[in-house]
DNA sequence: TGTATGCGTTGTGTATACAATAGCGAGGGC
DNA sequence: GCCCTCGCTATTGTATACACAACGCATACA
């Protein structure tokens, strides 16, 4: 093992669970494809036991599927699972903003959220938008609402909505890149920012069962347009790991 | 390795990961302690290898928490976390009664539903119910609740289900153990059985809102139960896992 | 020609050896 | 007397060897 190239500053396992979902997300491995480890070994450098802790990882994470007779393989999502996960998602950040209304929230604690709902007006202000700007746009958003279940300060809650958003397609990033398919993007951008707007303004004014409802409203107007995305298949590349949508009719 | 008694019939994995758990659960190993493999592969009888799978397994499970220099310790819990875990789980649970009250499902289905309930009705006939009766209650309850997040017909809710009850004290046996220790505890049973049946009458009438709305009472009237029963310690030794809980001021 | 059986190959499950790191204790210096 | 540093030990992270099971192919027999 001596020509090897070893990266000492990460562990081969952490090392082997990036590249394996990346391989993943990037369509290298086809939904239902069977994983081998051997092959694993070669295309992350990292030998076989942290491939195996890395396999289990996955696993866990809803990417991969064991065999029943051993080993893994890439899991296959329908389109009812991909909107089911995002409806999923948006129930349990609406249990999120819910606490985090009931609890009460201080001043303090509020302003890095408004911050980003500021940045991101600043970017639905250019019309259209610039791919620079909504490229900001996704990060932004993700950061809200990462922000947002931080507030609901539920370890378990925070720890099932990070669970929840392992899937790439039920993530923040993904209601964006999904409903950024649409012809009438900007203006579903504009609503979006509205709901955002609204649970701030919810928490403050501690209304939980407004800032839950408004959630979730969020999270069906996501399912909503990811199914028009999906029937019109337009720019739907941007959305990342479609490769996981079993082409259902194949 | 001549000596070592090695049962083929179930993998050395599971086998570790079961024996793990059941140490964890039953107070052998405290909240905060750390976890030696070694240790672990004196107790459980399977090598290092399988044990580190189960230990990744425990960690996603959410029993036990990675250290960050290495390793794993057991994770502890504040009452909160509790009763949030509760909360969660009663929060799929409504989801996963909206999405089979919405979807519709046919009374061939329904039919096990229907026997658990008749069957848990017989039970709680009894006053005062006797403990092989209220062993009985827990099986069937743990039934019921499986059968009801099955409906959904939703694969990821299901699975997310089932993740939020591998905590035991977020456990549909969870649920009654906590409720037993109270004085009041077969009455509050008959109200938790007036809740199975009335979600079980709006699915039936495609009521979604509705089928969603008894389940989030059913957990909220959980942990209120649970509450008064941590205040009077009384019984409480029935609550499975309840060396898990941080005791907080200690 | 079709089917069944046996052998070979491939790949996972398990065990263990080796390497590296972190924590702790003892000793010496300031 | 206290603190800093060096080294040892214990424990985890990683690599690899071995064993067993499953799948596939080929061959032989019906």
């Amino acid at each position: 093992m001596a020509e090897r190239e070893v990266d000492r500053s990460v562990s081969q396992t952490v090392k082997a669970q990036l590249a394996l979902r990346e391989q993943i997300l990037d369509g290298s491995l086809r939904p239902g494809e069977r994983i081998s480890e051997l092959q694993a070994v070669e295309t992350t450098g990292a030998s076989r036991t942290p491939v195996r802790m890395a396999l289990v990882r996955l696993e866990e994470e809803g990417l991969l599927e064991a065999i029943p007779s051993g080993g893994f393989m890439v899991k296959a999502f329908s389109e009812r699972d991909i909107s089911d996960s995002i409806e999923l998602r948006g129930t349990l950040e609406g249990l999120a903003a819910r606490f985090a209304a009931e609890r009460g929230v201080s001043a303090r604690e509020l302003e890095p959220l408004k911050e980003c709902l500021a940045a991101i007006d600043e970017l639905l202000g250019q019309v259209p938008i610039s791919i620079e700007a909504f490229s900001s746009y996704v990060t932004l958003n993700a950061r809200f609402h990462a922000l947002l279940t931080e507030l609901s300060r539920s370890p378990p809650l925070i720890r099932q909505i990070d669970r929840a958003s392992a899937l790439p397609f039920a993530s923040p990033s993904g209601f964006v890149m999904a409903q950024s398919a649409l012809p009438e993007a900007q203006q579903i951008l504009i609503i979006g920012q509205e709901h955002h707007r609204v649970v701030i303004d919810a928490i403050e004014n501690r209304e939980g069962a407004r800032a839950e409802a408004v959630m979730r409203e969020h999270a069906r107007l996501a399912v909503r347009n990811l199914r028009l995305a999906l029937r019109n298949r337009t720019h739907l590349d941007l959305l990342p790991a479609l490769a996981l949508i079993k082409t259902a009719t194949d």
